[in-house]
DNA sequence: GAGTGGTCTAGACCACTCC
DNA sequence: GAGTGGTCTAGACCACTCC
């Protein structure tokens, strides 16, 4: 605290930020500086407003705040420590196709090879969770970037959740979204493996030469029942994600 | 608000909920059951002091809670309302690799290959946002499984943030790891894309033909600084994420 | 000007821990 | 009993929107 200091705008055309999000910002920056390493204790909510100068209830606010985002630990009737380490789990974010054309300043465009009810074969009822010979809907999708192929999508779909599939208007709206906004609860799968274009990949995305593809199985579930199952491939040439 | 009453614990044992726990639980309440739909405005805060018996602070904290929790939306000096039902981002969790190979039941180890100071070169420099020619430091690690590599790993390490990085051990312990237990705020970015093999990859992945491998690449930032930059190949043919 | 949400305070009472 | 964090209040001032 020696040196804490409230923003001040007297002098300024910003607005200072809150004071709650100078006193997260503070104890941030102790953190991040190791001046307040793993498991150290923090002075207590009395200390600190007395030596910041900012009510109890604002101090408070934001050691609440760091808490809940996993910074610090508090137990009652001891005190306030620093979070200790924890491996942060490394995410990524699977943009849809659509949406990561959009961010580049492209136009999007999907085109509709075949869209129809089909009894599913081996494979497909693997992926499903389904009977072989059973009705499953299949739709075979290529994206386009600006007229050039940026992705395919071999999708499955279980008719029982979405009789409706086999009309739904893919020109505008993905089928993912098409399944996002019917189920909420929707979650998702993901399997990311990198292959060789085949004969029919390279038909469809017209590439020239055997090229790298990402290709992503994406299996949406509702609870324990597979809704639908996608293979995503994507020419490594063209297209990356992340 | 016709029927809120407060929790009391006069006859019980178990403690109440807070007054906002008891608030968040009334108004997604109202939500589950259809009465106040995606777009409705709730009463304001001012209605709900009232017709609720609770102090501005008290649903205030709420109703922010519920609004950060993503329930809500709130517009200063317009109101607060429910807030549109939105596309559940589709997160693929990236496992560090060797927690990948003993989920999978195998032996992993990492093979140094080199660490060491040397001066930026110009991808390096551009990669770890550093002057050409200024010292980093270097690894290129091959992680097997069983034996057979399975990742190259080529790593920046600003030599700034971790001085240490050249005496550490690999063997046991990723290099991501050893980044996560010293700084529990890394944050990471990735983009990821697939590319055949060259004669470097094959080399040290001993690979017999060209081959599509991922390639992730992965800074790791803390606030604005970028405290290291990997390379990660994975053989196509050998391993599979997610 | 009336109504909305955003922040902040000074005080209170409480449950809990440690000695 | 002293110190900790958890909750709650009644009031205040403010920025913002809508009319």
């Amino acid at each position: 605290m020696p040196h804490f200091k409230p923003q001040n705008d007297d002098r300024s055309y910003a607005p200072p930020k809150p004071l709650y999000e100078q006193v997260k910002s503070y104890v941030l920056k102790n953190m991040e500086s190791g001046e307040w390493p793993a498991y150290f204790q923090l002075p207590s909510e009395h200390t600190l407003v007395r030596e910041m100068g900012i009510s109890r209830m604002t101090i408070h606010r934001a050691l609440r705040e760091l808490t809940q985002a996993g910074y610090l630990e508090r137990i009652q009737g001891v005190g306030t420590f620093v979070a200790a380490p924890k491996k942060q789990p490394k995410k990524l974010e699977l943009q849809e196709i659509d949406d990561i054309i959009r961010a580049r300043g492209g136009r999007h465009q999907c085109e509709v090879h075949f869209l129809q009810g089909e009894p599913a074969e081996k494979d497909a009822a693997n992926m499903m969770g389904m009977e072989v010979g059973a009705d499953v809907y299949r739709s075979y999708f290529v994206h386009r970037e600006n007229g050039l192929p940026v992705m395919l999508e071999d999708r499955y779909v279980n008719p029982a959740f979405m009789p409706e599939y086999l009309d739904a208007d893919f020109s505008r709206i993905t089928a993912d979204t098409h399944l996002s906004r019917k189920f909420a609860l929707l979650s998702h799968a993901h399997v990311i493996q990198a292959a060789v274009s085949n004969a029919e990949i390279n038909h469809f995305l017209e590439l020239e030469a055997t090229t790298a593809c990402i290709v992503i199985n994406r299996k949406s579930w509702l609870g324990e029942d597979i809704v639908s199952a996608a293979r995503l491939v994507f020419p490594g040439n063209r297209i990356q994600l992340g």
